[in-house]
DNA sequence: CGCTTTAAAGTGAGCGCTTACTTTTTTATT
DNA sequence: AATAAAAAAGTAAGCGCTCACTTTAAAGCG
């Protein structure tokens, strides 16, 4: 990877996070990497092909965030773990998620199924905690982590240590 | 309102819903209303201005759905009225509020205090109710319909009535 | 090593097309 | 015929993308 193709990279994650992808002409990225515009394209293929590199860098990383969660044995520790996440997300890895929140919204990158193995995850720790719907506990704490990262990341709202605690406190873990 | 204004107000409301505000261009949105492209101008400025209208329509709305909540005296019954609110959308107002939803991502548009109003009547409401930490209580169930809506209008998941049980026990209302 | 050849990275002008919006023409109504 | 409403035609700017070309890096070889 070079060092400019790295800089389109960087510029369009910014520029997409925060205007949209198709408010964000590629001739703009271009010039906050430094870079010519014909660059992007000999790199990308087109504007799509730079959203999917994206994207791709996304998944890897969700998956290795989760990895901790997924192969954690015990389920106390699971659902303490998918609570701490979304307060321990870096301030510099901000664009980089909101990106990925705002996609979902376009219908063809918007996947429901990919959080099903945490989903289970989830179902089998309630479960092993004598939880009453252990799916339903799932969905829900799964859901509940959907918002806060949304609230930190769409709202810019401070993530609050007091609100963690209130969460691990309330699910005794 | 003539029949050919609330046409371009509906084509508008279906596309931009779907596809987004900036992958929609004016031409298809007349298409679709059966209209001339020009006819979008005369009602409404610009583009922008037929998003707002569709915009100032949406505060409207969520301000009747919201006022049996803010309006009512028994603690219980506001829990139980937010909780249900989200699995008692009309279908063909999904598009409606998805766009709501979908715009919040845009900058410009998202104000996140909106909703204060509710929070502080759902903070009351788990006051009244003796629970520990009424404030945090409040956010979180805030949260919990707003991703429960979230799943609903954007990942076309059925509303089931199993979960809303559900969670009308775990909040004893 | 030095020299040549090939390949890869990078540039920027500009093309074809779409867009939001404007102006002109047509149609309908009184 | 006069006026307003709607449709059609037109415009200029901005878009994604191509392409002919230059620069830099890597590979082949005596």
């Amino acid at each position: 990877m070079t060092d400019k193709k790295e800089n389109i990279l960087h510029a369009a994650l910014e520029l997409f996070a925060k205007d949209g992808y198709n408010a964000t002409p590629t001739s703009k990225i271009a010039k906050q990497a430094g870079v010519s515009e014909g660059l992007i394209f000999r790199h990308f293929g087109n504007k799509k092909g730079l959203l999917q590199a994206l994207i791709e860098d996304a998944e890897t990383r969700m998956g290795e965030l989760l990895a901790p969660v997924i192969f954690e044995s015990d389920p106390k520790m699971v659902i303490r773990k998918i609570i701490t996440l979304p307060f321990s997300i870096d301030r510099s890895e901000y664009d980089f998620w909101k990106l990925q929140f705002k996609i979902k919204w376009e219908e063809e990158y918007n996947n429901p199924n990919k959080m099903k193995p945490l989903i289970d995850k989830l179902a089998w720790a309630f479960s092993e905690l004598g939880f009453d719907g252990p799916e339903e506990e799932a969905l829900l704490l799964n859901q509940i982590i959907d918002s806060i990262s949304i609230s930190i990341l769409r709202d810019g709202v401070e993530p609050q240590a007091s609100f963690q605690s209130f969460l691990l406190e309330k699910y005794n873990v």
